[in-house]
DNA sequence: GCCAAATGTGCACAGCGTCAACATCGGCGG
DNA sequence: CCGCCGATGTTGACGCTGTGCACATTTGGC
C-alpha cells in the first residue's frame, strides 16, 4: 500500500522502487523494517509490532534489525512517528477535499467538523495505528520528556525547549483552526488561551472510548450522534 | 478499601476475611493471582501483567493459573476489572470527603468540579492502572461486543442487551451527576441527552493525554490549567 | 473410608528480544 | 587496480514468555 515515509534523510539517490534487491546487503533495511513494523501495527496495535516478524518480512535475519534499530522499543518508537504522521495525513486529506464555503464562518464551521470527524474516523478504521500513535510503554520516558518545560499554552508560535508538543502535527493543525476560529469570530478571543486541551481532549476522549472503551458498544448510528453531539457542546463552550 | 500503599515489596494488601480455613493447599489463587497480577499493572501497565510473574509471586507454578485463568489474556480482563473498580472507587472516595455547600447550585458544581479532577488525579497518580482499565489488547474482542446493541443514548435507566456501558461504574457516576446538574438549572434540560459523551470524552481524553500523549510535557502545573480550562469549556457548552 | 473431582507440579515446546562471534559486501586510500 | 576496513547481514545461543500434557496431591461427597 501507500506509506507515508516520515525519515527526515529521505532516500536522494535513485534507487528502485519495485523492490528488486537479492543481494546480500538489502537496500534500505531501516525504512523497510520500520514499513514492515507499521503494516503490523495496523492490524493488532502496538503489541503486535514482533521485531522478529518484522525482519522475517522483510527477508532478513532477526538481527539484523539490530543495525538499524537500538532495540524492540526503538523500532517501536519509528513506528509510532510512522502512525502520528498518517494521523496528521488523514486530517488534511479529509481537510484538501473540501470546497470553500462562501461564508467565512460557515467555512471554518464546516472544516472544524470534518477535521474532528476525521480524527474519529481514523481511530475507528485504523485502530492499530491509532493505539500504536499513542501507546506509551515506557513511563520512564513519559517522565523525562515531561522534566523538560514547554511554553505556555497560550496561542501557538513560541516554544521553548527540544521537546515540543507541536512536534505532533495533529496538535498544530488543531491550533491554526482555533485561530481562525477567534479570527472569525466563532469563538471568543478571552477563551482562545489554552482552548486547544478541551477541543483536542474531546476529539481523543471520544476517539479512544469508542475504539478501546465502553463506546465500543455503540453502533456506528450511535457513535455519530456521539461526534455531533460532543462537537457541539464542545464548540458551545468556546463561542463567545 | 482502595488504599494507595508505599510498600511495593511485600504483599501489595489482598484481604480475604470470608475463607478462614487453615492453609491446606492453597488458599483462594485466582484472587491471589489477579491481585498480584495488579500490582504488576500498577508498575507497568497492562504489558507488566505477565502470568509467570504473578504465579511467582503468589508462591506456586505457572501452570497453576491455568486452573483459574484460561489464559493470559483472561488473568488481563480480571485485572482490567480491577483497574476499572479503583478509578470508580477513587472517584467516588474524592466525593466522601466532601462537606454540602447550603447553594445547591454551587455544590452540584464543585461535586463535579471534583469528580472530573478525581478522574485526571487518579489517571495522573496510577498511570499502570488507568492504562490497564483501558487496555484492549484483542480488537475482534471489541468488535464482538460492538454487535451486542445498546439503547439510545439518552437518559440513564434503559438499556438492553447483556453488554452495557453502565457496566462502567465511572460511566455509572457520570450519568448521576450530570442528572442532577439538569436537576439544579446548571445544564440546559434539552442538552441532556448524550451528555455523557461530551462530558466523559473530555476527562478521559485529557487523561489519557497527559499521561500517555503529547500533554505529557506539561508541568503539573500547566496540566491543572489545562484541567480548569476543559472543564470550565464543556461545562460552559451544556450550560443553558 | 474411598473415590472422583479439584487443584497444583514437572517437563516440554515454540516464539520472543537480545548478545557474541563470524561472514560478506562495498567504498576508499594506496 | 587492489586490498583493506567499516557497514551490514547471518548463525547460534541464552533467558524469558505463554501454554499443552502427563502426573501428583488434596479435598469433599457418598
Amino acid at each position: 500500500m501507500d506509506d507515508v515515509s516520515s525519515t527526515p534523510a529521505a532516500t536522494p539517490g535513485a534507487t528502485e522502487p519495485p523492490t528488486r534487491r537479492s543481494r546480500y546487503h538489502h537496500g534500505d533495511l531501516a525504512n523497510t523494517l520500520a514499513t514492515e513494523a507499521t503494516a503490523l501495527a495496523r492490524q493488532g496495535g502496538p503489541t503486535a509490532v514482533v521485531l522478529r516478524e518484522a525482519a522475517r518480512r522483510a527477508g532478513v535475519s532477526p538481527t539484523a534489525a539490530y543495525r538499524h534499530f537500538a532495540s524492540h522499543e526503538d523500532l517501536l518508537v519509528a513506528v509510532r512517528a510512522r502512525a502520528q504522521e498518517q494521523l496528521a495525513g488523514a486530517m488534511e486529506q479529509a481537510l484538501r477535499s473540501l470546497p470553500v464555503l462562501p461564508d467565512p464562518r460557515a467555512d471554518i464551521l464546516r472544516r472544524t467538523r470534518v477535521i474532528a470527524r476525521a480524527y474519529v474516523r481514523f481511530a475507528v478504521d485504523e485502530p492499530g495505528l491509532f493505539r500504536t500513535a499513542f501507546s506509551n510503554s515506557d513511563p520512564a520516558r513519559t517522565r523525562a520528556r515531561a522534566a523538560a518545560a514547554v511554553s505556555p499554552p497560550g496561542s501557538a508560535g513560541g516554544t521553548a525547549g527540544g521537546t515540543d508538543i507541536y512536534e505532533y502535527r495533529s496538535f498544530h493543525i488543531l491550533g491554526e483552526l482555533l485561530d481562525e476560529l477567534v479570527a472569525t469570530g466563532v469563538v471568543a478571543p478571552e477563551r482562545r488561551e489554552g482552548a486547544e486541551f478541551p477541543a483536542w481532549s474531546t476529539m481523543h476522549g471520544l476517539a479512544t472510548l469508542i475504539i478501546d472503551g465502553p463506546l465500543a458498544v455503540l453502533t456506528p448510528e450511535q457513535q455519530e450522534l456521539a461526534v455531533r453531539v460532543t462537537l457541539d457542546t464542545v464548540l458551545a463552550g468556546l463561542a463567545r
